[in-house]
DNA sequence: GTCTATAGATTGATAGAC
DNA sequence: GTCTATCAATCTATAGAC
């Protein structure tokens, strides 16, 4: 693998470890086998390697979203499956953790992986509600938009649970609190 | 007010926009109007400062949620409050954004105003939901331990998804699917 | 209790050889 | 493309005067 990919991998593991402001470039290029000259031969600088990182993993992300939600099984099973889906959760979420990062989210080319991976995700939560209802599985009277809103969250608050316990029981504790709620508009 | 205090309150405020590994004494010091000497003595360095001031918010988070979980009403209408509550959107928890800040989660001292803010949280929303089961409010085949642990997490993920938008609005549509779901448990 | 001076380490980046 | 050397600034803390 060449230098220039080994950066972005090693950016990519340590953005998720220990944050944007907590990422130096020297870890980097330590982590990554590259020395300085090399790292900014192929980037201008932190923020740069950093953006490519992030748009890397927040389409890995997604990829991995849109398998369990375009998956086979009633609109009930992909939004339980996303729920319960297998997660690292004391590692937190990869793309979620950078929201609390005040240097990131105020630069609109490092907060954009964020936006679109979060106003992708609940658009298309929002539609498997949506074909839910429409196949009678689910209560009409409420916005799937509200819904998906509130299970993504759901899942992003459980990260926060589970780092503050330091254990990650809390985590599915809150994502089966939340399938229990989805059944309930299922009855 | 003198240096002490003074230190502990800037701590709260650039812990709260910035985060632990985002604070520097240094900056800290500045906005308490405070020098390195005075700092040195009243603490013991940046985690004992960060400690003192982050118990003293947590205190304050608690307090203020009792004031509505503990308040009038019934059992929906304090859980529906919660989800509803006037909140800085756009800053962020002030505790729950702690949580991925690998530095302060990896120090029992620093993480424990964390994990007990949270774990009363839970329990105390657990409290309010099996209130609502007792007094036929609302179905009583859920746990309440998990719907609670669903409702804190939804909020908590709701901050999230507005700071990684760049605007508050996917908060409300958070809670606001949540206060729909906990409407399904009540019907 | 508070101040200034100082320290060694680290940060993010640039320069220039190869 | 990659290396080493160097840089100014900042970080967290200590020393010692007052």
């Amino acid at each position: 693998m060449n230098a220039r990919e080994r950066l972005v991998e090693a950016a990519q593991d340590l953005l998720w470890e220990r944050g944007y402001v907590g990422t130096s470039p020297r870890a980097i290029q330590d982590r990554a086998g590259a020395g300085q000259g090399s790292m900014y031969h192929h980037f201008t600088g932190k923020a740069d390697l950093a953006r490519t990182a992030l748009q890397r993993t927040a389409d890995r992300e997604r990829a991995g979203a849109e398998v369990l939600l375009g998956g086979g099984g009633t609109a009930l099973d992909r939004l339980t499956g996303y729920l319960r889906r297998e997660r690292q959760v004391l590692r937190g979420c990869p793309v979620g953790r950078h929201a609390q990062d005040p240097d990131l989210v105020a630069d609109p080319e490092l907060r954009a992986p964020l936006e679109t991976t979060f106003t992708w995700l609940r658009g298309r939560l929002a539609e498997v509600v949506a074909e839910g209802q429409q196949a009678g599985e689910l209560r009409a009277d409420v916005d799937p938009a509200a819904v998906a809103a509130a299970l993504v969250a759901t899942v992003q608050g459980g990260y926060v649970l589970a780092r503050s316990a330091g254990r990650p029981e809390p985590f599915a504790e809150a994502t089966e609190g939340a399938v229990a709620l989805l059944a309930a508009l299922a009855r």
